[in-house]
DNA sequence: GTATTTACGAACGCTCGCTATCTATACTGT
DNA sequence: ACAGTATAGATAGCGAGCGTTCGTAAATAC
């Protein structure tokens, strides 16, 4: 690594290329496993050769030998199949909120293998790394996983996130966590490559990657805070850290940002607390509405939606002034980077097809190319799943030199 | 490339991966020559590796090489030195522009062979094709390069740009513009890889590749028209092919895009027309001021920056609105994007300072992460040099089979 | 029970890169 | 002026890996 070497050598890392080469054929058809004729069509290396590296594969726990598949009906002698052993590499994902504890544990090829969830009444930093420690292991021991074979772990936390120190630079939900030094409190139970990333981005990855594909995605997490991931062509953007703050647009004409504020100017005016906030108003302003009626005084953001859903004009008034207000703040960053999709997760989501098709109209008064607009369909397992996928796609990375760019699927 | 292979293969790709190795390090030291110790060094290949590349590449016509550096005073034998041979695969670069068409010729190391410039006063569609070829053959006369040696070509034209099927959508100075296929026109007379794209995404290349490195850059052309590319680690980001359209960011609050207008809001906002529009305004309302006397009846969009410069307040009032209206627009995408840095250039970068101070202090106030805001230093060669570094892109990635990652430079 | 089909396994030959050695060249010190 | 030395280039031998070819094993079809 000191070396500014590059990519050639000696024979040995001919035979390290073409055993990952190996390896990521198998891993590109998933959970299916192949049998030698195809992995040698698929890489386009000779029969030895591949045979050669799956023995390898085998020894090494990379692959595990399946017996021939009864449902093979095919003439001749039945042909020996090999998959990953998911086992041999385990991931772990964190998603820690200043609510909600979850951890995930995955296979080699993706597969969930456990997922814990801890829900508590608001902790402090400390109460929080013991929970922390508790879930994961939990999770580990419901996996059937030791905690040394998990061989990558990405955290999620809140807040703007800086990649390299590990450090968490804005977090006003959990007093003092901005000061404890998360990785290193994993690494300290996994002893493993651990990594800390933004919520939303994490949300943003695993989007992307239940998407599939190639282009740029636009994830957008509206809750209480709001926040955006960017993932192009399967990489996620960070810019120089803090991409994706959209909570910090400014909305009205005079709007600046407040650095004493943990709020943006988005998030004040259309986060679920502002929406509940502005239901709360029209109810009031109206009190005959569906919407006074079904909310009443502990009127809720899913009150608003639920009223606007049935077609309450002054509910719908308020999703409209929202949606509005929305789209203009998004319209400028669509223009900009041309997104194949925008989708929309976290907890105002659910609003459903209400919320969306307003937004949707209003942005197609405000761009040019219009991105297909989505609700996220992971809802709320969405951070711990791109946490896992972060983990996996470093394990990966880290196994394999190759980066095998193939044209077709 | 009909089969789905990978990387891998026999010996023989070994060998590829290790002259293409040695073929980038030469590369990345760009006009200097390079001893055959320092690419050992530099490759972590053996001697005898390298020095059977060299031989290969210099037969190939690749590399040539060089006499002992008289100034090289060292002991021992002195080193025999090779350095790219330009001449190997020269690129052409192609601006297009409604009253002016630019074309470079570069070398393979990048340095430019000739650059010849024609205006005119508006041509239409079918003189604009023969004023290209006319352009093309001067470009290549003087740098004295046969057509046939062209090893790639990239056209820049305004409008959103089809990236595979080579077509231009929406370009409103050029009638009849659009219905053109410039890439096969280019095609006809080069007889090489042609590409088209945007030109405002080509100056970003060009900026980007000048400052160098790595991050996120959000490059502006600003003049009549407004756009912008956007340059992530080296890529071009083009979303689904219209990126960086800021010109049709909404401004006012009830400002929408209208689909027949082939400007956008902010474009008819802050566009060179509409600052000297307001300068003129602003001129009639304040006769004695500094702007009124610079400019008179004819005021032009220098002579606001000009009289700003001066302290006129009257004209530094217009550039406060102007870079108000802008940064406020701006905002957004630099939240989203964070970028490291934002160029601008074009017209009216030629403003300077005054400019860029009043954007600064308005983006600092709606931004988290404070980008650098510079000039471009390009001026108005940025397109063609952009183009010609795609070029040179494409060749490239044609001829490394390896896409050969360094961590330091 | 035999023929056919499919897949696995082993031996041979080829190419390539690395290590080690030798030769060539120019500067330096006496 | 001549020998010494330091650096760079050229050459042989070795090892490793891949690809081709042949032989063998196991299942199905007739």
């Amino acid at each position: 690594m000191s070396k500014g070497t590059v990519g050639g050598g000696g024979t040995t890392m001919l035979r390290r290329i073409n055993v990952a080469s190996v390896l990521d054929a198998v891993r590109r058809s998933a959970p299916a496993p192949l049998r030698v004729a195809e992995l040698v069509e698929r890489t386009g290396l000779a029969r030895p050769t591949v045979a050669q590296a799956v023995d390898e594969l085998l020894d090494a726990g990379w692959l595990q030998q399946h017996g021939p598949d009864s449902a093979d009906r095919s003439l001749g002698r039945p042909a020996i199949r090999v998959s990953l052993r998911g086992r041999a590499a385990p991931v772990l994902g964190l998603d820690v909120g200043p609510h909600r504890v979850t951890v995930g544990v995955s296979d080699l090829a993706g597969r969930k293998l456990s997922l814990v969830r801890r829900s508590g009444p608001g902790w402090t930093a400390q109460e929080l790394l013991g929970v922390i420690s508790e879930v994961i292991n939990e999770a580990l021991a419901e996996a059937e996983v030791p905690a040394e074979d998990i061989a990558a772990a990405v955290a999620a936390s809140p807040g703007i996130v800086d990649e390299h120190t590990g450090r968490v630079q804005l977090v006003p939900s959990v007093p003092g966590w901005s000061a404890i030094d998360l990785i290193k409190h994993v690494r300290g139970l996994l002893d493993c490559p651990v990594m800390l990333d933004n919520d939303a981005n994490l949300a943003a990855l695993a989007i992307a990657a239940a998407r599939g594909g190639t282009g740029t995605l636009l994830a957008v997490q509206w809750g209480e805070r709001l926040g955006a991931g960017i993932v192009i062509d399967g990489r996620l953007h960070r810019g120089t850290g803090a991409a994706g703050e959209i909570g910090f647009i400014a909305t009205g004409p005079d709007d600046v940002i407040n650095p004493d504020d943990s709020r943006g100017p988005l998030e004040r005016a259309v986060g679920s607390e502002a929406i509940a906030a502005l239901g709360r108003q029209a109810a009031l302003d109206n009190p005959q509405s569906r919407l006074a009626e079904l909310g009443g005084e502990q009127l809720d953001t899913a009150d608003v939606f639920a009223a606007a859903a049935e077609r309450d004009p002054v509910a719908q008034a308020v999703v409209q002034q929202v949606a509005r207000a929305f789209a203009r703040a998004l319209a400028p960053s669509v223009l900009v980077l041309d997104p194949t999709a925008v989708v929309i997760g976290g907890g105002v989501a659910r609003a459903g097809a209400v919320l969306l098709d307003a937004i949707s109209d209003q942005l197609r008064l405000l761009t040019l190319n219009h991105p297909k607009l989505e609700l996220s369909a992971l809802a709320e397992d969405a951070v711990v799943t791109g946490a896992m996928r972060m983990a996996l796609d470093e394990v990966w990375q880290r196994k394999l030199p190759t980066p095998a760019m193939t044209s077709t699927t």
